[in-house]
DNA sequence: TACCAGGTAAAAA
DNA sequence: TTTTTACATGGT
């Protein structure tokens, strides 16, 4: 059938990249946001006005990594589009990491050495753009992930722009006009707070009048410069800052060491389980030396995956 | 049932 | 200056 026919992108990661492994974040995702599910990864993404679904699998091996890339709908696919959705997906998957480096660098370190052969191959995902990242951590603010998790997709699903495909639906994350532009009363009944709703309002109506660009600090090369920066803005405190620029930059040296979950990881790998308190998080993190952003993300991975 | 879960800013003390 | 409060919901 005519409208089935997709554009075939082929990627070919850094080796060693274990694509099941860095995907399987996504298993319990919502179909109609951003689901792995079959070996395969389904997303919708806006380049510029158009919008596409992307269905990602990898027939590769670590060693010798392949993804494929199938585009939906291929009619508008045009040379520019084609380059921008390289980009993205290279970018959603990290597929530039040099794991090598960062695995013998932490090699001394006996939990990170054995987090990376058991995790061997993890590249992390990035979000597309970093108000993602920022809207993501502020839903997370104090909630549990999994309740944040329901808003974020709810609100994915409310205000986001949908596209039809094989008879499912799929929808785009919101770009900031939209958020900016959706009254409180709709935040609501998806769950949210007026109060969350009135801070990702804000910043959502700073970045689309222009009077905030977030994305520039990608630009920055002093992680602490990011940090001050972004937490003289209303609604974003270190934890906001840190936990935006490790999955929306995917800096190797962002580490959220305030976060609850990555205090629990470090008690439990690092100290026997006893109480500590966030500094012995930040010693451990600054044992990692400019590595400690992808170490806490390995922490967390072996979490999700349950590994002992 | 009560309380905690990947915080933050503003109000109250 | 330090401590409390508001916030919304699913799991234990």
């Amino acid at each position: 059938m005519e409208e089935n026919r997709s554009q075939i992108i082929y990627l070919y990661p850094v080796p060693p990249y274990n694509f099941h492994i860095s995907a399987s974040i996504f298993r319990d995702g919502d179909p109609e946001v951003r689901i792995y599910e079959n070996g395969i990864y389904y997303q919708a993404i806006q380049i510029k006005n158009n919008y596409f679904l992307i269905m990602v699998k990898s027939p590769g091996t670590v060693e010798k990594p392949i993804i494929e890339v199938a585009v939906v709908p291929e009619n508008n696919c045009n040379d520019d589009i084609i380059i921008d959705i390289i980009k993205q997906v290279s970018q959603i998957f990290s597929i530039s990491d040099n794991l090598l480096q960062f695995y013998s660098d932490l090699n001394s370190d006996p939990v990170m050495a054995s987090l990376s052969q058991l995790l061997f191959g993890l590249k992390f995902p990035t979000t597309p753009t970093i108000f993602e990242a920022l809207v993501d951590s502020i839903i997370e603010q104090q909630i549990s992930l999994s309740v944040a998790r329901q808003l974020q997709y709810r609100l994915i699903k409310r205000t986001g722009h949908l596209i039809k495909f094989d008879k499912s639906n799929y929808f785009c994350y919101p770009v900031p006009f939209i958020l900016a532009n959706t009254p409180v009363h709709i935040y609501r009944e998806c769950g949210l707070t007026t109060r969350k709703s009135e801070y990702i309002i804000g910043v959502s109506q700073m970045i689309a009048d222009h009077k905030l660009d977030i994305e520039k600090f990608k630009s920055y090369s002093d992680i602490n410069q990011i940090i001050d920066e972004m937490c003289s803005i209303r609604v974003i405190g270190r934890w906001t800052a840190e936990l935006t620029i490790l999955r929306g930059m995917h800096r190797t040296d962002a580490f959220p060491a305030a976060d609850i979950a990555l205090r629990r990881m470090v008690s439990k790998r690092f100290f026997h389980g006893e109480k500590i308190s966030t500094n012995e998080v930040r010693d451990i993190g600054e044992r990692m030396g400019k590595w400690k952003g992808f170490a806490a993300a390995y922490l967390e991975f072996a979490e999700l995956l349950d590994i002992p």
